[in-house]
RNA sequence: UGACCCAUGGUGUAACGGUAGCACUACAGAUUUUGGUUCUGUCUGUUAAGGUUCGAAUCCUUAUGGGUCAACCA
């Protein structure tokens, strides 16, 4: 109906409302709050895009803050991590890289401002004991006994436990707020606590740690982030967040929740993801089969591909579950515009060509890229021995069958047509060799012979071909939502076939300067890329994803 | 059993009281020196029942279904 008229989605709906009100001066500042105790995952690229694209759309900025006030589970190296993937996927954060623990202080005097406004306590209860007070959802919780210690005793305490006088576990610093609230977040929720531990940039200077709660509002303030974007399991910490920001007196962030993703076949916990690397079904977390950042990228999905696929997914508040065929078609359509042709036979079979010189090499073009002219062309070389794909061979065809027969002809793609005369077998009966001849008169460019055939194939040079590792990725999982079922763990529905090796294939002899990272499309087969781990005598190529069929020889 | 959130083709997402559209998938057909790409077409949808209104996917009520919340994790 309104083709032009722009389709806003809800959060979109929000800003432009604000920046109609003139809030904030007409500033908008979002920002990506990763923890640092793991990778990124396909799940962390929708809230990467959301922020990123949202702010770049309306003229402000993201900041890149890592949430690390768990000094227990978090490292310097994730946060590396991190930084590579969000750069890589096409995005510049604001400055320089900030961190909560950067606000340690400031915290610290907020959580202060508190106790002496009367806002929070010192609980001396333990962690069970303040579990049972807070009660369930269903029924109101009970107040803790030292909820109404004096002010003068809570500030005394909250100090001595910042000196280090405690043992950790032993009190923890609670705000005051409504044990009767429907919202168990509301129930006094705990906001410093002791931890002797060393953290990955304050080192040993605190033995107290804000928990979430009581850090990453705050720090959203400090930072004067108008629109703090996250997903919908934090709807419930909302009027928490809210609340620290009035009885602050602090900048009042907005805090949104979307719908984070779902896709079928992949998984995004980050615990469930760490299994399949510990227990060793996939060789790390960039392994080209995990949903992380990292392994995609070695995958060969183009950044674009995901940018684009986040985009076309959207952003509401409903749950979802996405095809993985539309990840997929993104990444085909953006390696369709980008990479270069080559042509690589994975099951070989040799052809003779008994009409064609013994000796003679001819070399003949072809296009590198027939969506892109300014790709150029590359030079194949072709002589009396070849090989094609055992799928292309059929003795006894279908009627539909395109590909060569016994008496058929086909094309050889930038070549010359061929028709296939006999055919050798070895004692088991398998196909080794076909003769075949040429027409001479059918040059691809120069075709004077006249003759049409259905079917185009792609073949290699026996004797400049190139061997290589391939490796045939598949769904790493057998069911659409292996981490949906309550009576079954996500290692019961692994693929056994999620990887397979192919070292039989011949790739025609341009791939051997192929760089690590680069993108092929493999002719009828797929888009192939080459590894990390790809040098010139040990190429590596990883199936990134393979193209559209809608023709599938039976077997 | 409490509170909060959500409900549009197979999937995702629009339509902001006025003809339910787009994308992916699937299936046809055209083009093609890739059974790719491109192009064209087809199939399938407003959870239910009431109400408000000239008119409801949209507003109200109820029901139903799904999700979330009870870490000194984030």
């Amino acid at each position: 109906m309104s083709d032009n008229k722009e389709h806003l989605n809800f959060i979109e709906e929000i800003i432009e409302e604000d920046l109609q009100e003139g809030k904030h001066n007409g500033h908008i500042h979002t920002r990506f709050p990763p923890e640092p105790n793991g990778y990124l995952h396909i799940g962390h690229v929708k809230a990467i895009t959301i922020n990123f694209e949202l702010a770049k759309k309306y003229g402000g900025s993201t900041n890149l803050r890592f949430d690390d006030t768990n000094p227990t589970t978090e490292e310097t190296e994730y946060v590396e991590g991190i930084k590579r993937d969000i750069q890589w996927l096409g995005y510049t954060w604001n400055g320089d890289a900030l961190y909560a623990s950067d606000y340690f202080d400031k915290l610290y005097h907020y959580a202060e401002k508190l106790i002496l406004d009367g806002h929070a306590y010192i609980d001396d209860s333990t962690a069970e004991q303040i579990a049972e007070m807070k009660k369930t959802p269903m029924e109101a919780g009970i107040e803790s006994p030292y909820r109404n210690r004096p002010v003068d005793e809570n500030l005394d305490l909250f100090r001595k436990m910042k000196a280090g006088a405690f043992p950790d576990g032993t009190r923890v610093l609670r705000a005051k707020v409504d044990m009767t609230s429907p919202n168990m977040h509301m129930r006094d929720p705990v906001i410093y606590r002791i931890k002797h531990d060393h953290h990955h940039r304050t080192g040993d200077q605190w033995c107290i740690y804000p928990m979430y709660d009581f850090a990453h509002g705050q720090s959203d303030s400090i930072e004067g982030i108008t629109h703090s974007l996250c997903s919908l399991e934090f709807t419930h910490h909302r009027p928490l967040y809210d609340w620290f920001i009035e009885k602050l007196g602090i900048f009042p962030s907005r805090q949104i929740e979307f719908a984070r993703m779902n896709v079928t076949y992949l998984i995004t916990s980050k615990r469930k993801l760490l299994k399949l690397v510990e227990e060793g079904i996939v060789t790390g977390w960039d392994d080209p089969r995990m949903p992380t950042i990292a392994g995609m990228r070695r995958r060969g999905y183009p950044a674009a591909a995901l940018r684009e696929f986040c985009e076309k997914v959207g952003v509401a508040k409903r749950d979802n579950l996405i095809e993985i065929e539309l990840l997929e078609s993104c990444v085909r359509d953006e390696l369709n515009k980008t990479s270069d042709r080559a042509m690589v036979v994975m099951d070989p079979i040799r052809i003779t060509l008994r009409n064609y010189e013994e000796n003679k090499t001819e070399y003949l073009t072809a296009e590198n890229n027939p969506e892109d002219a300014t790709r150029g062309e590359r030079t194949m070389s072709f002589s009396r021995h070849l090989f094609i794909e055992r799928d292309d061979f059929m003795e006894n065809p279908p009627k539909n069958y395109f590909r060569l027969y016994p008496g058929g002809n086909v094309r050889l793609k930038n070549a010359y047509i061929i028709s296939c005369e006999e055919i050798i077998k070895d004692e088991s009966g398998e196909v080794t060799e076909l003769i075949c001849s040429y027409h001479p008169d059918s040059k691809s460019g120069n075709d004077t012979s006249g003759l049409k055939v259905k079917g185009t194939l792609h073949w290699v040079n026996a004797a400049d071909a190139i061997e290589a590792e391939i490796r045939e990725y598949d769904k790493l999982f057998t069911d659409p939502t292996p981490a949906g079922h309550d009576d079954k763990d996500v290692l019961d529905f692994i693929n056994p076939n999620s990887l397979v090796i192919n070292r039989k294939a011949r790739l025609e002899s341009s791939l051997s300067k192929a760089k690590p990272g680069q993108a092929f499309q493999f002719l009828r087969k797929g888009y192939y890329t080459a590894d990390d781990e790809f040098t010139l005598e040990h190429p590596v190529f990883n199936a990134t994803v393979n193209l559209k069929e809608s023709f599938k020889v039976q077997k």
